[in-house]
RNA sequence: GUGGGUAUAGCGCAGUUGGCUAGCGCGCCAGAUUGUGGCUCUGGAGGCCCAGGGUUCGAAUCCCUGUAUCCACCCCA
């Protein structure tokens, strides 16, 4: 039992450890051209922050969060998803105060308490966006303009945007009474959880995929024929600029998404099944209901890893692998093993990556482990090396030996590695 | 919360109507003339057959209970 991980989480090591940081490495060079910063914040922040942030009513807060006291018995949250988190730095560094927008990008775990299954997991990973401080319908183009931008980086085709505008506040009180009025017309043929959902929050019942139920909701009111003239107007200078930038978009009146605190424009991407990959939208209220002293807009969204992940395999996309070592020195005899050792440790702090012998094999079963590493040359080191000073090296790949002198090694790689013109030096 | 599938070496699996001293592939270790890889060949290590109970002369195989895991619904990342 002590050797099995908690329920719904994850290991990640070898391939997909890799590929998690290529994928993070290309959200960071991404971001950098967007002049986003990188922000990281606590795991856990206090309950009260998205309880009130993410909203009472949602399933999120009712019954998918880590909730515990501490020692000191405050209750504590491990966060259920990044944006809450990110404002209330936001507003507690007085970020506010410097010149507006302020963009911010994070990789976080996120934990809900949920069914794990496909894609779905009790801590993951995500990479947001928060757009803070404009409250321009640019501001939703960028972030979508920058998530089309990752998946045409990540080598993904199958994504498709999706937009809906649920309004603000007030649109949202009036378009409330229009469809709770209507769901009142139809409630015999709800479902039993839509009926309990119409009293506390008759949005989520746009959601519910009971047969029964989609088919009243087809015909349900629609949130973008409730809008006031400001977030009508929001929308439509939206879903202009899309058109003038040529980013198709779907618009979907069923997306609501699952937390309170979204205002006017929701977004989501997914792919044909109707899976995932990443989801957004404006919020507008969030930041006055964090501090009341303030009221900023905001737009943000995050993309899910593992999502990612998943998106990759399914259309079969690899990305880069990881670089095996350039050269591996093999030790021959006790007598070789500190000066060799040295000689490796010199390599590595000139930059070239180097592995060794720590398993006394011989030189033949050494020779074989450097093939598996994938290593690009291997020289083997013994006390003739050592008394000559001066080894083959061998390429692995053509089996040509070349002769250098042990104080020329370091050199003999760095001349090689320009010779190669950096190609692979930084991966930047 | 509701429903379905699966649990056998590190990994992926096979194990037929109960007879197993439990196999296969990959991986791991070693060797094939003494200090040089990839291919091939040979040998080796490695298993409380998820756990507990039951049926039986005998159970990895049948029955019950539990646990884990995967998947679908719901919701989402």
């Amino acid at each position: 039992m002590i050797t099995q991980r908690p329920k719904g989480t994850q290991d990640w090591y070898g391939a997909d450890m890799h590929r998690r940081t290529v994928i993070e490495t290309k959200a960071r060079q991404l971001c950098r051209a967007y002049n986003i910063k990188e922000i990281s914040t606590p795991v856990f922040e206090h309950t009260v922050l998205f309880s009130r942030g993410v909203g009472e009513t949602t399933d999120v807060v009712q019954k998918e969060m880590y909730t515990f006291l501490d020692k000191g018995d405050r209750s504590i949250t491990l966060k259920p998803e990044g944006t809450a988190g990110a404002i209330r730095a936001y507003l507690e560094n007085g970020l506010f105060a410097e010149s507006q927008p302020t963009k911010l990008f994070y990789f976080t775990q996120a934990f809900r308490y949920e069914k794990p299954q496909s894609g779905r997991l009790r801590q993951h990973n995500q990479f947001g966006v928060e757009f803070i401080g404009s409250k321009s319908p640019l501001a939703e183009v960028e972030l979508i303009t920058l998530i089309t931008e990752f998946i045409r980086r990540l080598g993904l085709s199958d994504a498709k945007l999706h937009i809906n505008s649920i309004g603000c506040r007030s649109c949202r009180k009036t378009y409330n009474d229009a469809l709770l009025a209507y769901l009142k017309k139809h409630e015999d043929s709800l479902c039993e959880t839509c009926r309990e959902r119409m009293q506390k929050n008759p949005l989520r019942v746009i959601d519910c995929k009971v047969p029964s139920c989609r088919e009243i909701v087809k015909d349900a009111p629609r949130t973008i024929d409730y809008l006031d003239e400001e977030c009508r107007t929001h929308f439509e200078e939206l879903k202009s600029l899309l058109g003038e930038l040529e980013i198709p978009y779907e618009i979907d009146t069923g997306i609501v998404r699952g937390l309170d605190y979204y205002t006017k424009t929701v977004f989501e991407f997914v792919n044909a099944d109707g899976f995932t990959l990443c989801g957004g939208g404006r919020y507008d209220g969030l930041v006055h209901e964090i501090d009341e002293k303030q009221d900023i807009p905001a737009v943000g969204f995050g993309m899910g890893i593992e999502r990612i992940l998943y998106f990759l395999d399914r259309e079969k996309v690899a990305l880069d692998p990881e670089e095996p070592p350039k050269l591996y020195v093999g030790i021959l005899g006790q007598a070789a093993r500190a000066r060799a050792f040295r000689l490796v440790t010199q390599l590595r702090d000139a930059g070239i990556a180097t592995e060794t012998d720590y398993m006394d094999r011989s030189v033949k079963a050494q020779m074989k482990y450097a093939n598996k590493l994938g290593a690009k040359n291997t020289v083997i080191l013994g006390e003739d090396e050592l008394a000559r000073n001066a080894a083959f090296v061998k390429n692995m790949e053509t089996g040509e030996q070349t002769e250098v002198a042990l104080d020329r090694l370091a050199g003999f790689f760095l001349e090689e590695q320009n010779a190669a013109g950096g190609r692979e030096s930084s991966g930047e």
